[in-house]
DNA sequence: ATGGTCGCGCAGCGA
């Protein structure tokens, strides 16, 4: 089972790419953030020309994640659905394929340390566990995957300096994605790449895609025994590049492979 | 050169 995940900075703007990706690499599950887009706009019909169903959670403008998979998607869940204030971001949807309850979740970024949009950002992570211990019955297996806007290590960034006390680095953002990820989970990508140095996303300014001058900040996540029948991950950097006039997404697609 | 790049949507914000 290949599970993939992809923030595609704009799901308009980046159909011709999107429908070429599945067809290339057919991934059982790809997980999409950033769409920028309501479900209408959705190229609802090209993915399913594709062979492939589509949980859409649509913003005008901004966030905006989806969930593709071959197989039907059940129990459909939209939003962290905890209790709490509702959350008016569209930033999780998950669903159960195949036996597996799959998340796509986009982490708000934060901006700045000490914002309101950064404590946003670190209450969203803290509810997102709230919401796994309401809602996710282990011992089903879970994958969480999607843009998590922290890198969690200083060897999963280019230039750990330079980033120490930004949104993607700060010990904060990662004590958040520490605590959520004692729920049960281990970062796939980790377990095949221990020594890091492989990227996610690289900025679109000061050519930091040709200078590799990335981060590590899109994750896959699995729960213990789904985790360990995960064979293989890698980041398709190719997906990364090209002229403007090829419009990739600041993202690179991260994929797992499970021995399902 | 006190900027630089995208997408969205049509000014300026978020990333």
């Amino acid at each position: 089972m290949r599970i993939a995940t992809w923030n595609v900075n704009g799901v308009r703007a980046r159909e011709e790419r999107l429908l070429r990706w599945l067809g290339a690499h057919g991934p059982d599950v790809l997980c999409l953030q950033e769409l920028k887009a309501v479900e209408d706009q959705f190229p609802r019909d090209r993915v399913v020309e594709a062979g492939y169903h589509a949980v859409v959670a649509g913003q005008k403008g901004f966030n905006g994640v989806a969930l593709l998979s071959r197989s039907e998607p059940r129990d459909v869940r939209v939003g962290l659905g905890d209790g709490e204030e509702e959350d008016e971001q569209a930033r999780l949807v998950g669903a159960e394929v195949d036996g597996v309850l799959v998340y796509s979740a986009y982490f708000p970024n934060g901006q700045t340390v000490g914002s309101d949009a950064y404590r946003y950002k670190l209450d969203w992570i803290r509810r997102l566990r709230a919401h796994l211990e309401a809602r996710a019955d282990a011992p089903k297996p879970v994958v969480l995957a999607g843009d998590f806007n922290v890198a969690p290590r200083d060897s999963d960034v280019a230039n750990p300096e330079r980033w120490a006390e930004s949104v993607l680095c700060h010990g904060a953002a990662r004590d958040a994605l520490e605590t959520l990820r004692q729920w049960g989970f281990s970062d796939c990508f980790a377990k095949h790449h221990p020594e890091g140095g492989v990227y996610s996303w690289w900025d679109y300014q000061r050519l930091a895609f040709p200078k590799n001058d990335g981060l590590r900040i899109d994750h896959v996540f699995a729960t213990a025994p789904l985790f360990d029948r995960c064979t293989a991950a890698w980041i398709d950097r190719d997906e990364r590049k090209g002229k403007k006039t090829d419009k990739p997404s600041d993202h690179a697609p991260v994929v797992a492979e499970f021995d399902l």
